[in-house]
Order: structure tokens, then sequence, then C-alpha cells
DNA sequence: TTTTATTTTCAATAATTTTTGAAAGTTTAA
DNA sequence: TTAAACTTTCAAAAATTATTGAAAATAAAA
């Protein structure tokens, strides 16, 4: 395999993935694209190497900033803008959870504790729909606290120490 | 809120949190279905319950099924075909993560190595390409192995001694 | 065996999501 | 100013994904 072959292989896969982290195809190639680049790139190079067109590129900027992940350069002497994303793994993970975080899961852990907290009215399935949603609840809290504390974490938890301490 | 409106709310809302876990729709809201319902269900209570056709419900119940997450009860006298799901949150999410795992996180995995792998011709583009894949391959890593270590350990994570552990 | 109940399959349809491209908007330079 | 370079917006089109429903398949009962 060589550096091209590499690269569209990388960019490809890593845009599939994209539904993983909650986001769709043509930003995470963006983001892939930008994250193997060696200097900023325009919406011009942008649109050239992944062949799409130039609404979808600026659409899809757009939410990676929203996202924090990608910033916008200025390059001195160039009138065109010119993006970079966030190249170090741990900050980019760190980045994708709290967003996902905030966006989806804490709703739903409001939802949940709303719904486990009607009135138990003494029926079989109420209690039935109480208590399982209690333990959502308290599940999704706990995974959501988890995620965040291990992410935010200063050491780097790649080293794989953490994983002999959970062990 | 009453027992309805709960309930209601409930499904809705874990239905539509599906794309979090990698599932569809009408597969995460039957899941819900079924995860407070007080005995099992027949496909026609969960068409009935959830208003959707007889091929979608069969298709969504194979799909629960082949994840592992929904099995079949036979009930003695009864010709018709009864569904129950897992009712444990901790075990629920033990097999989400592995599977997960199995369908997408290790096939990206052996993608990011077999890239991260190609030869160093000495260009930058072809270093930087190298270093930043290594890194992926090794976060993505260390974070399947991670989750499905927490997930899989005996002791019950879910009474967050485990977070003052990693903290 | 034949009939009846039930489930599965799958082509057609519907719903949703993504992408396009050109007009409108913005910014910089002359 | 005005013009040129560049970006954003958004309605329409394309692509993708989910859903339906009826015919085919399967299983149980008569």
């Amino acid at each position: 395999m060589n550096y091209e072959e590499a690269k569209i292989k990388f960019i490809s896969t890593w845009g599939s993935l994209g539904t993983l982290w909650g986001i769709n195809k043509a930003m995470a190639q963006i983001q892939a694209l930008l994250f193997i680049s060696t200097e900023p790139l325009s919406m011009e190079d942008i649109m050239a190497e992944l062949q799409i067109s130039r609404g979808n590129t600026s659409m899809n900027l757009r939410q990676l900033m929203d996202w924090g992940i990608v910033t916008k350069e200025i390059i001195p002497g160039e009138r065109k803008e010119f993006f970079t994303t966030e190249k170090d793994v741990q900050e980019l993970a760190r980045i994708v959870a709290k967003e996902r975080s905030r966006r989806e899961i804490k709703p739903v852990i409001k939802v949940l504790d709303e719904v486990s907290s009607i009135k138990d009215d003494g029926t079989a399935k109420t209690k039935e729909l109480i208590k399982q949603t209690k333990a959502l609840h308290e599940l999704t809290e706990t995974a959501d606290a988890m995620i965040n504390k291990i992410v935010n974490q200063k050491q780097n938890w790649l080293t794989k120490s953490i994983l002999k301490l959970i062990g």
C-alpha cells in the first residue's frame, strides 16, 4: 500500500465511522483529511480532494467549527480562508465526549429522570416502568460521568496504566 | 405525567437514542417496549403498541435476536411466538459494548493498523499520515479495551466506587 | 393430508438525510 | 466607491435508509 492508497483508505474508513461518534460522512471525511494534512487547507483544496461541492464543504466545515474540532487559520497574504483540525487525539476525544454528552446524553438523562419519577399508583406495570427507567437512569448517568472523567484526565490515559487500575 | 404518557415518552426518547448505540429507531423502540413490559409480548402486541407493520416488526425482532438482546419465549398452549428482552441494564450494556466492538470498532482498528504500517518513504506527508493514524490506532484500541473491561467487571460498576478509583 | 395460524421475505413506496449549485451575501483590494 | 474574490444560504435533486403489505414459506392442528 502506497501513500495515496493509504490516504484514501484512511479517509473513507474514518468517514464511515462518523456515525459511531455522531457526525455525518462528509464531516468525518473533512476532519480526517485535515487530520493527516501537514498544512492548513482551503475550501478549494478540500473540495478537490474529497470531490464534494462547495456548499457541502462550507456547511460541514461550519459544523466542525461548532463542535470546536476545526479552526479557521488566517494566512498572511492569502485572501482565502484556511482550516486546520485539532491534531492531538486525546484532546479530540475530550471534545467529542463533551459535545456528545451535552447534545445527546444529558437530555436523555433528563427524560429518564422525569419518567422514573411518576407517581407509583401501585399497579405492576407502573412499578416496572419506574424500576426499569430508574436503572437506565443510573446506568446512563454513571457511564456519562465515567467517560468524562477518563477523557478529562491530565495524565495520559492512553498509556494503558489505567487499564491495570480498573482490571 | 401518568403511566401512558410516561411510557410513550420513554419509548420515543429511547428510540431516538438508538443511533447512539448503533441501531435504528424501530429496533430501539421494540427493545424499549419489551424492557418495561411485565410479561412477554407477541408480534401482534408489538405491532399494536408501536403502530408499525408486521414486516417491520419481524425484521427488527430478528435483528434484536441477532444482537442477543431479545429472546423468543415459548408459552405453553400458545401458538404465537412471544418475546422478552434482557432486563438487567448491566448485562444489556455488556452485550451492546461487545457487539459494537466486534461489528464496528475491531474492523476500524484493523484498517488503522494497516494504514499506519505503510513504508516510510521519507516525505513529510507520509510521516504525518503514519504518525496520526498510529495515534488514532492506539486511542481506539485503548478505548475499546477500557470499555470492555469496565463493562465486563463482575462487581457492580454502577455503584460509582469505580469513579472514585479513576478520579 | 389438508386446513389454518403464524412468520418471513422482499419488491415497491415512503420518509429522511445528504448533496448540489447557483443566487445572494460578505469581505478585501483597487 | 466599484469590482473581484470568496463564502454562505437554501430550495431542489439525489442518495440512502426505513417501512409497508402482500405473497411465499413454515409450523401446528384438525
